[in-house]
RNA sequence: GCACCCGUAGCUCAGCUGGAUAGAGCGUCGGACUUCGAAUCCGCAGGUCGUAGGUUCGAAUCCUACCGGGUGUGCCA
């Protein structure tokens, strides 16, 4: 049950009752200040402009009524008209009981499910994974098991970087400098060292350049030596990238590249000519919105950039893709939504993209979740040491390393009880848990600063932090021979970290939601935090094993409910717990 | 030039469908292990919410202008 819709479903129809009124008023619920309840409702001083009526006098009638609910413990008038709510215990500890034994926890289906495409890593393929990649595809995932955990039908979609110019150029740039036993050793780095050299090449050597234009064309009309060299191309980089999904934990539904859309650009341009949105414009064909008329969005009207879906060598580019991307997802899934994990730069783009969906008349509803960009410590956009992008896979090896070392000292001061044949995979959980942790964490869309140091220091809002909890909590119900999974006891609620524990485990389904409806995978991050601080103050002041009949009991049902809540919502941020620690 | 994003504690960031005295982590300082795991817990200190106006019973949150930073801006994705 979500408890805030809950109320607030309460609140509404007592206040429409109290007070007579004829619509459901918005109650505005608000979370409130401990020291004040558990709820506020602020809806008494803004109805009363509208009944003409003193706020003061509004929040007594409502707050009479509202006491008399089942729920509700207390309801309280105090200033202008804030009405404080204070939850009845023994209810909200039996709303817990129920959760614990409820495989979802509590968390409810949306009444409209809906189908949505979420688009998400998608790199370039030819190319090694760079740490620009890591945002989209931790994020991407947690969003598509976010919103699929809500009750959604969701297909997660690695939209590829798979076809395009650089295939010109990496044909061409093979004849000339491929060498074969570096191609099968490490296939990916002489991949881009040859797309290098050619991109290089390309902008002093006219003939070159011409001839890497021959290659694409070659390429896209299906000639079957550039299909083969392609295909070879994209078995290369599949393995490099598979090694990096699998590090990470990620999978995706579908794989469906750029390239699985290249018989439909030619409709897609006829569709967008004969609709009169794309005309001719020194020699390329694009969306010039200034000149459609209608409503368009603020940043459309002034920028004059236009959308480009054919250039003037008669090639397609990502654009036109995109909405072909987009068609086709309406007709093979129906989809309702869809779903774009990608770097805020690309902003423009996409509102160019959905503005041109929209006057197709696709009835989809087309987010673009936009994420900034890693920085180092010193507020400068992540390095090596010659200027380049550093490449995803030694950036977690790094990661990975620094763990372990962190482990290994923890092991031999006697802090951390991680046998010897459990260490690797206890280095890899906590490890690539801390990443994912701290790239989640933040809400932003502008960059953000990531030290590697910190990283790994293990304490305050961290992955490891939260995994502890859980193994503290694993080895109580060992140390007490209980069993954890399907554990179930009434809840009582009777010291005040009891209350304040549960009241944050009250919380879990709102959380989920809340997250999932606007692709904030922090707010799970967050929600995962309080449940870890909370039971872990519950844990210094009340014991549980030494507790007697139903208070321990009770405990344990708290110490399961946290565990529950803490390795689901971790799990559906990708990132997994352990039995020790 | 135009468009988008950001400016909150020493540092990194929450909070922004308007609600009461603006919160965390790190860092500083001080407490707590003979008791279920101290990678923990408890406490102190720390703020002109970039600036100036406006709307409102009420503004960190909405609007306007300005200052400062980032990003994008015709045939890469």
């Amino acid at each position: 049950m979500r408890l805030s819709k809950h109320l607030a479903d309460l609140a509404s129809s007592t206040l429409q009752s109290a007070l007579g009124l004829d619509e459901r008023p918005d109650p505005l619920l608000r979370p409130a200040d401990p020291k004040h309840g558990d709820y506020q409702l602020n809806a008494a001083m803004a109805l009363a402009k509208k009944l003409g009526r003193k706020p003061r006098d509004i929040a007594e009638e409502a707050a009479t009524e509202l006491a008399k609910l089942d729920a509700i413990a207390s309801a309280d008038v105090a200033g202008p008209g804030f009405i404080n709510l204070r939850l009845e215990e023994a209810w909200l500890a039996a709303r817990l009981t129920e959760s614990l034994s409820d495989p979802k926890l509590g968390v409810d289906p949306v009444d409209q499910p809906e189908t949505i495409v979420v688009d998400f890593s998608s790199p370039n393929t030819a190319k090694e994974m760079h740490i620009g990649h890591i945002r989209s595809t931790i994020i991407g995932y947690a969003i598509v098991q976010l919103l699929r955990e809500i009750g959604h039908e969701v297909i997660g979609d690695n939209h590829l970087g798979d076809w395009g110019t650089q295939f010109g150029l990496l044909i061409v740039g093979l004849r000339e400098w491929g060498d074969e036993a570096k191609l099968k050793e490490d296939g990916v780095a002489e991949l881009e060292r040859i797309y290098k050299l050619a991109s290089a090449k390309k902008n002093e050597d006219e003939a070159f350049a011409d001839a890497a234009r021959a290659a694409l064309a070659e390429l896209q009309q299906g000639d079957p030596e550039s299909r083969a060299l392609w295909e070879r191309f994209m078995a290369i980089t599949r393995e490099a990238f598979d090694a990096v999904y699998a590090r990470l934990g990620v999978t995706f539904d579908e794989w469906l590249g750029e390239s699985a859309y290249q018989d439909r650009l030619e409709g897609v341009v006829g569709l967008l000519q004969e609709k009169g949105l794309a005309k001719e414009d020194q020699g390329a064909l694009g969306v010039f919105f200034q000149d459609l008329g209608g409503e368009l969005p603020k940043s459309l009207r002034k920028v004059k950039t236009p959308f480009i879906v054919r250039k003037k060598d008669g090639a397609f580019n990502y654009g036109t893709t995109d909405v072909a991307t987009i068609l086709y997802r309406k007709e093979r899934w129906n989809a309702d939504r869809s779903v774009y994990v990608v770097d805020t730069r690309q902003g423009l783009h996409f509102q160019q993209l959905f503005e041109v969906a929209k006057r197709l008349g696709v009835e989809m509803e087309l987010t673009h979740v936009g994420f900034g960009k890693i920085l180092g410590p010193d507020g400068k956009p992540l390095r090596t040491r010659d200027g380049g992008v550093p490449k995803l896979m030694p950036f977690l090896d790094e990661a990975v390393s620094k763990a372990r070392e962190r482990i290994e000292e923890g092991r031999e001061s006697g802090r951390l009880r991680i046998a010897d044949e459990d260490v690797d995979e206890a280095v890899k959980v906590i490890g690539i848990g801390a990443v994912k942790y701290a790239d989640l964490m933040q809400n932003r869309t502008t960059d953000y600063r990531f030290d590697p140091e910190k990283l790994i220091e293990f304490k305050g809002q961290a992955g490891p932090y939260m995994q502890f909890q859980v193994a503290r909590i694993r080895s109580i119900f060992e140390k007490g021979g209980e069993t954890l999974e399907g554990f179930s006891a009434p809840i009582l609620l009777d010291h005040d970290r009891e209350k304040a524990l549960a009241r944050v485990l009250a919380r879990y389904p709102d959380a989920i939601h809340a997250a999932a409806e606007t692709y904030q995978p922090h707010l799970v991050c967050d929600h995962v935090y309080e449940v870890a601080t909370a039971f872990s103050g519950f844990y210094d002041d009340c014991p549980v094993l030494d507790a007697e009949g139903d208070a321990r009991a009770s405990r344990l049902a708290l110490c399961a409910l946290s565990e529950h809540q803490l390795a689901h919502g971790l799990g559906l941020l990708g990132i997994g717990v352990l039995d020790k620690m």
